[in-house]
DNA sequence: CGTCTAAATAGATGCCTATCGAAATGCAAG
DNA sequence: CTTGCATTTCGATAGGCATCTATTTAGACG
C-alpha cells in the first residue's frame, strides 16, 4: 500500500517520464518516436517505459518488431485517485501491526471512534492511538484538548479524563501536556 | 505550471518526507521530535521541512527557539487536486504558444471541438491540433480514424476529408496513415 | 554579557538512478 | 540460414540528492 505510494511518486518524479506520459496520452508511439521526440537514446526510453509498465500505466501492442505503447488513462486515473486519497486522508492509524487489528474493531476508516471500549486493555490501546494527536513538549488548553478529541468521539470529557488516568496526559491548573510513553504502563485506575 | 508538477512529485518521492507528512498530519511537531521519530539527525529533518515549506504545505509557529510545524491539509489537498487534474487531463492542447490562443476559441477545455472554423487558416490550425492523436508510421482503418475523431466532434467524416485535403493524412485503399509535417504546407484545397 | 538549547546553514560523503554505448534478443523477409 | 531492423539487456559513468558532522544563528535566562 505505502510502497505503491512511494513507487508512484518516484515514477512521476522524472521529467522525461512526465513528457512520455504526455505523449502517450495523445496516442500510440513507438520507442523510436519517443526517443526522437524527447532527444534521448532508445535504451533510455526503454528504461522509462519499463518503469511505467511496472505500475500498470501503459498498454503495449506488438506489431512485428515494433511495440506500440499507449497510456492507459483509466489506470492512471485510478492509481492517482487511490494515491491522493491515502495522501490526503485524515489522521491515519498507526504503523503498528499488533494493535492495528484491535483498533479496527473500534475505529472507523475515517478516524471516528465508534465506541469507547469497556475492557481496560482495549481501552488503553485506543487511548494510545488517540495520543498521536498530541505532541510532546507542547502545552494544551482544555478547549484545545476537547477540540482535538471531538474529531474522534463526541464524549471528549470522558476521553480526556481517561487519558489523564492512564498517565498519558498530565494536568496542572488548566493546562495539559503529553507525558513520556514510559509512564503509560503504570496507570492508576480512574 | 509544469514546474510545479515536477516539484510536487519530487517532493513526495521520498520516504522520509512522506513519513514527515504523516506525522505532521496528526498534529504539531518540533524538529527534534521528528528527528527522534524518524531516526534522523536534526539537520536532515530541517532540510526536508524546508522542501515541504517551499511548496506551501506546512504552517509554522515559533515558540521560543522551537518551531512547531504542522501540515496544512487544505494546501495539500488543493495542490494534489490541481496536480492530478493536469496529470490525468484528457488530450492536452499543444505546447505551442502561438496557436494556443487561436485554438481556445474553438476547442473546449475538455477537448471538444465546438465548431469547425470556416476560415482556412484557423481550420488548418485546428486540423494540426487534431493530428496529435495520430502517430507516424502507424496505419489506421477508417473506423479507427472515425472513432478517434469523434472524441472531438460528431462530424468525423468532414474532419477526415479535411485532414486528407490538407495532406496531413494519406489514404490508400481503405487504409490511412500520417504524413510528415513537412508536407502540410502544400495543401491542395479540398 | 555569557551560557544553554533549538534550529538553520555549510561542506563533505555516499547512494541512487538517468543516461549512454555496446552487445544480445526477437522478429521478418529474402 | 542469413541479413536487417526495433527493442531490450548489460555495464559503466556521471550528476543529483539524502544524510551526516561541524559550525553558525537566534532566542531564553540568569
Amino acid at each position: 500500500m505505502s510502497e505503491t505510494l512511494l513507487a508512484f511518486f518516484k515514477a512521476m518524479a522524472d521529467e522525461s517520464r512526465l513528457r512520455i506520459i504526455g505523449l502517450l496520452a495523445q496516442g500510440e508511439r513507438s520507442v523510436q518516436e519517443l526517443a526522437r521526440a524527447l532527444d534521448l537514446k532508445e535504451p533510455t526510453v526503454s528504461h522509462h517505459l519499463a518503469i511505467l509498465r511496472g505500475l500498470g500505466l501503459l498498454t503495449v501492442r506488438a506489431e512485428g518488431t515494433t511495440r506500440w505503447h499507449v497510456l492507459d488513462h483509466a489506470a492512471l486515473e485510478g492509481l492517482s485517485k487511490r494515491v491522493l486519497q491515502s495522501a490526503t486522508a485524515p489522521p491515519p492509524r498507526g504503523a503498528d501491526v499488533a494493535e492495528d487489528k484491535l483498533l479496527q474493531g473500534f475505529v472507523d476508516r475515517d478516524g471516528t471512534l465508534k465506541q469507547i471500549p469497556a475492557s481496560r486493555k482495549k481501552r488503553a490501546a485506543v487511548l494510545r492511538w488517540l495520543m498521536r494527536a498530541f505532541a510532546s513538549g507542547r502545552r494544551y488548553s482544555e478547549s484545545e484538548i476537547n477540540t482535538l478529541l471531538q474529531e474522534h468521539h463526541w464524549d471528549s470529557a470522558t476521553l480526556r479524563r481517561e487519558l489523564v488516568g492512564h498517565n498519558m496526559l498530565a494536568r496542572k491548573d488548566r493546562v495539559y501536556w503529553r507525558l513520556p510513553e514510559t509512564d503509560w504502563k503504570s496507570g492508576s485506575a480512574p
